[in-house]
Parts: C-alpha cells; sequence; structure tokens
DNA sequence: ATAATTTCTTAATCTAGGTTAAGTGCTCTT
DNA sequence: AAGAGCACTTAACCTAGATTAAGAAATTAT
C-alpha cells in the first residue's frame, strides 16, 4: 500500500517534522462500499487520497442518467476541485465502489498547511497539472476516438479496474450507455 | 489590456523587485496570424501568455481532423502541458489566429523563477487548478449535453470569440463537424 | 480588379451509438 | 432457499451527427 506520505515524496521531500505536521491535520476513515461521501448540491469541504478500495465521482444530469468523471483506487486522490476552490454547491457525487480506507483533508486544514509547509504548494501544483493533463488527452480522445478505441485505451491504462467495476460505469466513463457497451465487447470477443 | 503582472496580481501579491525579476524572465513578441508557435512533434519549451490577439491549440489525428483543445485570447494562458512537463515531443500544434502579441516564457526560466520566487508555486499552482476545473466541466458537457446544449453554452463563455474566429474552429471546439455545425446554426436562426 | 484559396451552406445519404423492451443471470437479503 | 434487486445481454428500431459532394460567399493574394 502506498502510503500519502509517500505519494507526496514522488515530488516533493518533507523533513520529519513537517511529515510529522501533515499526518497530524489529515484523518484516517474506513468506508463501507456504497458509501456517499459528497452529493450534488453540497459544499466539497474536503479532499480524499485513497489508501485502498476504489471510489467514484459522477454527476447526474437531469434525466437521471449518471457520467463517471473518475475513478480512484490505491494511491490516487479523488475530489470535487470546482466546489472545494469555490466553496459553490457542487454537482459531484463522490461514492465508495469497493470498501475503503481513505484519508481526509479538509480545506481549512488545507489552508494551515499551505501555510506551515510552502513546499506544498509544488507537491498540488504538479499533481493539478498532471491531472490536467489527462483530462486534456481524455478530452481529445473523446473528440477523436471511436467508443471502441476509447475502451481499448482504457483497459490498457487502468487494467486493474475492468474487473473490479461494474461494467456500467466502465461505459459511462468511456461515454457510452451500458447496451452499448455490452454489444461493442462481444463484438470485440468474436475477433 | 491586462499585463501578465496584473494576471499574477490576481492570485499572489509580488513585490515590486520580484516583478522586475520576473519580467526580465520573459520575452515579449509580435506574430502575423497563420504562424505557428508549436508543431506536434516537438517539444514545447515555452509557456505563452496572450497580451492581444488570438491564438489557439489543435491536434490532427491520422484523417487529417484537427481537434481544438483550446483558445486563448487577451489575458489567457497557453501552451503543451503535457509536453511542457513531461520534456517529451507532443501533439498539439499552437497556431496564432489573429496577430498577436505574447509573453514567452521558457522553461528553462519558468524553473529558475520557481526557485527565486517560490510564491509563484502557489500561482501557477491556481492556474493549473482553475484549467482543471473547466476541463473537467467541459468533459462532462461532452458527455451529457447535445452539441446544440454546448454551442450555446459556448456563446455565453465566449460571447467575443464567435465573431473573431473562423467558425469552423468552434464547430472543431464543442465536436462538431463545420457540415454540421452549419446546419445546426441555421435550425437555431430560425427560432 | 481578378484570380485563387478558404470558408460556409445546403442537401442527400449513411452510421455509430442511443432507446426501448424483454429476458437472463447474479448476489444480496431475510 | 426463495424472492428482490441489481447487472448484464440481446435484438429491433431510431436519431444525432458524420460523410460526401457541389455550389455560394467571403478573404487573400497578385
Amino acid at each position: 500500500m502506498q502510503s500519502i506520505l509517500e505519494n507526496i515524496a514522488k515530488h516533493v521531500t518533507l523533513t520529519p517534522e513537517e511529515q510529522e505536521l501533515f499526518l497530524s491535520k489529515t484523518e484516517t476513515k474506513q468506508f463501507k462500499a456504497k458509501t456517499i461521501l459528497l452529493s450534488a448540491g453540497e459544499v466539497a469541504t474536503c479532499t480524499y487520497f485513497v489508501n485502498s478500495g476504489i471510489l467514484r465521482s459522477f454527476n447526474i444530469n437531469d434525466n437521471i442518467i449518471e457520467h463517471v468523471l473518475h475513478f480512484a483506487c490505491e494511491g490516487w486522490w479523488i475530489g470535487d476541485m470546482y466546489s472545494y476552490i469555490s466553496e459553490k454547491p457542487g454537482n459531484l457525487f463522490i461514492e465508495v465502489l469497493e470498501d475503503a480506507e481513505v484519508v481526509i483533508i479538509t480545506k481549512e486544514n488545507h489552508q494551515k498547511l499551505y501555510q506551515e509547509i510552502p513546499k506544498l504548494e509544488r507537491f498540488f501544483r504538479i499533481l493539478a497539472e498532471n491531472s490536467l493533463v489527462s483530462h486534456q488527452e481524455r478530452l481529445m480522445d473523446n473528440l477523436s476516438l471511436t467508443a471502441e478505441e476509447r475502451f481499448e485505451k482504457f483497459c490498457s491504462k487502468y487494467p486493474t479496474l475492468i474487473q473490479k467495476v461494474p461494467q456500467k460505469h466502465i461505459a459511462s466513463y468511456i461515454g457510452v450507455t451500458p447496451e452499448f457497451f455490452s454489444k461493442m465487447k462481444a463484438r470485440l470477443l468474436k475477433k
């Protein structure tokens, strides 16, 4: 299991005291599958780091159709960035898909940490930049690839997720209906 | 015209000396429309801030079809973040659509600036986070809205761009062919 | 001004993926 | 272990948007 300190150490070096301080501003909790950590309409007051298990973020449009924005498993961060930084009600739900242990940082503590450990500005800058890059890539993929190509890309990028999460969520992530996904999968298996 | 220092001042406060230092690490250039600042296959060594004029970033897939990732006019940043941070050849082109004045920061100078003015980590963190939020929103819009709805959203978000850039680029940005865009526009005008 | 190139429009035809609906197999419950 | 939900599949039919092609309008270059 990758700890949150190891995750930070990928990009910046904290002293033992800083590490201590950092952990003191976090809280680690266990959640059962199906727990909703955040609902649309609420203001996101926390950011989450996944120690184990799987979470997803998604929105629901008027027609009661869900769209998965993001999956997060071991070693990934997840949250509603829009709501978190604007402090306005967001559109995202965050749900536990598989029993999980999650490190929680409140925005209040996050701000204090920025003051006390300015190096963390760098860490979260790099985190945001990397996330931006992968969202840009996904955007371009949605514009230029077929559903089949997006699925293949998903498989090679997140091989572990395919067995673990209900395939309707993967269908939603790549942007097709569960019915079409099923048809497409059958077609691919024939090859 | 919004200067780059005003842009920075939105999120962090630089002393006069820091402002001086910052500007000394940038270069301001004029470019004629149609100039290509970056081509796919090249490593992006610079980030750009637009003083005036309009730029766009786009990729081209095998079929010679362009997809617009981003427009940037006065007061906006633009670049190929993937290539810039990974230092690998990128997929994006950056092109001048309307005669422009652009502030250029090389990656080398950017890194020096981070060392000399650590506050800039914070600025670029906030910049990346905001950009991330708008990419996430666009992603979800592409998954859940019709072309017509995406176009209406584009109009209300970037009203000035509509008159200024060729509509085929707007079609590409919202993810439809120029032909369909034209048909859709005619349909909307009838209402 | 005129030619050349690009952009935009219109229209006919096509298709990837959506919708609706019914049925099958899971895995939780209790 | 029997039922109640879910998750998945299959199939018929439908539609938003793509493709192809041709002409009109606008820009740009000479």
